[in-house]
RNA sequence: GGCCCUGUAGCGCAGUUGGUUAGCGCGCCGCCCUGUCACGGCGGAGGUCGCGAGUUCAAGUCUCGUCAGGGUCGCCA
């Protein structure tokens, strides 16, 4: 039998449809070629991603995604039905990728993270493709982000080198990463940007607005923002030395959008007891990920890029399901 | 979840101050033409105007409810 017409016109250079008839027909519509470029582009990023972190002496891991406990307090997260009892979606390898430190001293996974949380936006999914990265013997979060910075690099090459025809197709202007990521402090971007000095997180119009002052003071698609609030971050995150209000942690933001999480994390199981009670939790619930670092563990820290949100930015997608394949949210379980 | 906007043929849309058989482009079907390939000509099929109430002599067009979609904020990758 011959196939049946698909619901909109593949041949034409431009598709005329809207989101949601492009995401109920993903199978045909992703045939399209200005649409399959945009997973192009992701393909080739993964590529780029991979091969700058071989060569930087990383082992790829991958940790499981059925978790007994919750890695962050108070997250969201899809439990489910494990032999009779409850377990729980992975939200972020965190946990894993930190003790695997301690094993191959560099390590990266690429895999999906599953994250429950109602936040109905342009820039969220239940479900998407983190980028996870962990490195030991740094100095401080300043070292992680000259390795977040060679990657983002790795991730363009790769692009350049593989999908210059998806480029081409998107009329995708590249990012030019500069050598040195400027770096911004929280409190000096809270008064750029004209916010209350006590916010205590920057709001996506903040975002936007340093994303566009570095773009015209650094000539930057990518802006770093460090020293965040030390009660906006999980436990594990490392303190600012000196004024522990603040942490040795950042956000990357690329073309205004926080694509990138990471920073230095606590090293030592003492600080480790002190955190957790700190936020009322009992460091017994943590023993099996806390064994780490009882044996003993290397300063570290590493950072997490969601997938889809850097193809989102780099094509300047309006909706990050533009780029997801099978985008899952709090509406869509199908296709 | 709060607020804002939208919901008319497969797709993209138009439907004026509510008024007779609801239109357009593309697609689809048939015939013709044809080195055509984002062709051309003629003809044709296809719509309970998201759903349910209400107002009215009369509702796609007004009101209420409901469902769905989009945007925005909270939050985050």
């Amino acid at each position: 039998d011959p196939a049946i017409t698909p619901p909109v016109e593949l041949w034409r250079p431009e598709l005329a449809a809207g989101l949601p008839t492009l995401l109920d027909h993903a199978p045909v519509t992703w045939r399209h070629p200005a649409v399959r470029a945009r997973w192009e582009l992701a393909a080739a990023s993964l590529r780029g991603f991979r091969q700058t972190l071989d060569a930087a002496g990383f082992t790829e891991v991958h940790s499981p995604k059925i978790v007994e406990s919750v890695t962050e307090s108070g997250a969201n997260v899809f439990e489910i039905d494990y032999f009779g009892r409850s377990a729980y979606l992975a939200q972020s390898p965190q946990f894993y990728k930190q003790q695997l430190v301690g094993v191959f001293e560099r390590v990266y996974e690429v895999g999906p993270v599953f994250r429950a949380e109602p936040h109905d936006t342009v820039r969220h999914l239940a479900e998407y493709v983190s980028l996870d990265v962990e490195l030991g013997f740094i100095r401080d979060h300043r070292d992680v982000l000259a390795v977040l910075r060679t990657v983002v690099a790795g991730m363009v090459e790769g692009i350049t080198a593989y999908a210059s025809d998806a480029v081409e197709r998107l009329g995708a202007a590249l990012p030019v990463v500069p050598d040195e990521i400027p770096v911004i402090h929280f409190t000096d971007a809270l008064k750029l940007v004209g916010a209350a000095e006590d916010e205590p997180d920057l709001a996506p119009e903040h975002e936007r607005a340093l994303g566009a002052w570095a773009r015209e003071t650094y000539a930057s698609d990518f802006v770093a923002v460090e020293g965040y609030p030390i009660g906006k971050r999980p436990f594990y995150t490392h303190p600012q030395p000196g004024d522990e209000r603040w942490t040795n942690s950042f956000d990357l933001l690329f073309r205004g959008l926080e694509l990138v999480t990471g920073g230095q994390r606590l090293h030592r199981l003492a600080d480790y007891e002190q955190a957790i009670r700190a936020r009322g939790e009992d460091p017994a619930a943590y023993a099996s990920y806390l064994q780490a670092f009882a044996h003993g563990m290397p300063p570290h820290g590493g950072f997490a890029l969601g997938l889809e949100r850097w193809v989102a930015r780099l094509v300047r997608a309006a909706n990050i399901r533009e780029v997801t394949l099978f985008p899952r949210d709090l509406h869509r379980l199908t296709p």
